[in-house]
DNA sequence: GACTTTAGTCACAAAAGGTGACTAATTCGG
DNA sequence: CCGAATTAGTCACCTTTTGTGACTAAAGTC
């Protein structure tokens, strides 16, 4: 993340990690080198040996200590608009961290997404970005356990796609619908969370299930 | 789409143009300027002054005569793999087109995705890319639509599904869900195909309807 | 006019999904 | 020690959605 005065053509590469901390979603930020008291989204110059996502697990291990438990590139950016390294293409990455394993190192902040600090606009666009990337993945990736400890309860599990999709849940349904889908399976540990009868653990564990045998979705369409 | 030879870093656009070839999806291509026996995705070094997706635009138009009907970033490729321009970084799009509107400029020719030309290793990953995205778009935007004539039977729009989706898919249920969706109107028009009953004609003209009132999806998770 | 072919619809059964009420296991306050 | 409060987990019922075969409709063919 050195700076480096506009010489011919450059690119970078910019992630946009994400975390769920309490109720909302938090993404790292890093103080400026050349601001101290401006913030960025962590980026570096690609270099030319390495593909596009190994620079970008570098990145975050960079910043976390650890990789992102998933990783995926959110596009590529050419416009006019400013980015704090001057790059001429800034190819963009969100990545997602357990909140219980990420400890920032010194220099870098979790946001929550509702109080951002004021961002280039490019990196801002791939905030942006990563948040449709999010919304969109939600039913096609495991997303949601990505950003959970390798153990957690099924209240938890609720609780964070009620956040992810910003909306109530029913708890028979949801569990229900988590059985059909072979995606967890208990532990015999169960943890106990003040008052209240205790959670039973469960790990996230798919089984090869049959493919589906349903028709055409048009209700997802457009939203 | 000018030979360069390598200096310093640069980037280019590519696209790969999709259409719906009878039964099979199709892909655009063009002959080499340096090897006319070769054939290449359309591409192009990218402008600095304009966006990736104006660029995007204007190649599918070069080639084409008229802009894609539908158009979007796959992702930027940097890794060792070979580019027919030797780009450091190449920014992939893939555009749809209606068969019955698109003839491509000469020197362009569609090839059936069973049967493509042999293609730099960079531009492979494009082409499966954009299998990729059509694929996951499918059921998250008009994607079928912007394959299709202004107006259509529903005995095509289905045959156009069972081709994506590579499978059969039922009338009436087909029918149902579609009418559910408020995605097409009636035209007041019909079309004789040979024997039988003559079909209506439709049009793309999707309704403002109130948002899906369903819970989690798991069962599209990890196909 | 009977037969074939393609379009379009219906009605029923099966599956999936929403929902409130129930049981279970724990803490807390007396 | 006992009952209220609290959180976890399950059940049963009903509604909605979806799969499916059979039906009607309108054209061409012989």
């Amino acid at each position: 993340m050195r700076d480096r005065s506009s010489k011919s053509s450059y690119h970078t590469v910019d992630v946009v990690l994400v975390t769920a901390m309490g109720n909302e979603l938090a993404i790292l930020f890093t103080r400026s080198t050349s601001d101290r008291e401006r913030w960025s989204l962590p980026w570096k110059a690609a270099q030319g040996a390495e593909t596009l996502d190994a620079t970008a697990t570098r990145i975050a291990q960079d910043v976390l200590g650890e990789p992102p438990t998933w990783i995926e590139q959110i596009s590529a950016f050419a416009d006019g608009k400013r980015h704090p390294g001057n790059a001429d293409i800034s190819v963009a990455f969100v990545g997602l961290v357990p909140h219980e394993t990420a400890s920032p190192r010194p220099g870098n902040t979790w946001f929550p997404v509702g109080d951002l600090p004021p961002l280039s606009p490019r990196q801002r666009s791939m905030v942006e970005g990563s948040m449709r990337i999010i919304q969109a993945r939600l039913d096609q990736a495991p997303i949601a356990f990505r950003l959970l400890p390798p153990t957690f309860t099924l209240g938890e599990l609720q609780q964070l796609y009620e956040l992810l999709l910003s909306k109530r849940l029913h708890k028979a349904s949801f569990r229900r619908a988590l059985q059909a889908a072979w995606l967890v399976e208990p532990t015999d540990e169960w943890r106990s969370e003040g008052r209240g009868r205790p959670a039973q653990l469960y790990r996230y564990a798919p089984k090869k299930r049959r493919r589906s045998h349903r028709g055409v979705r048009f209700d997802l369409l457009h939203p």
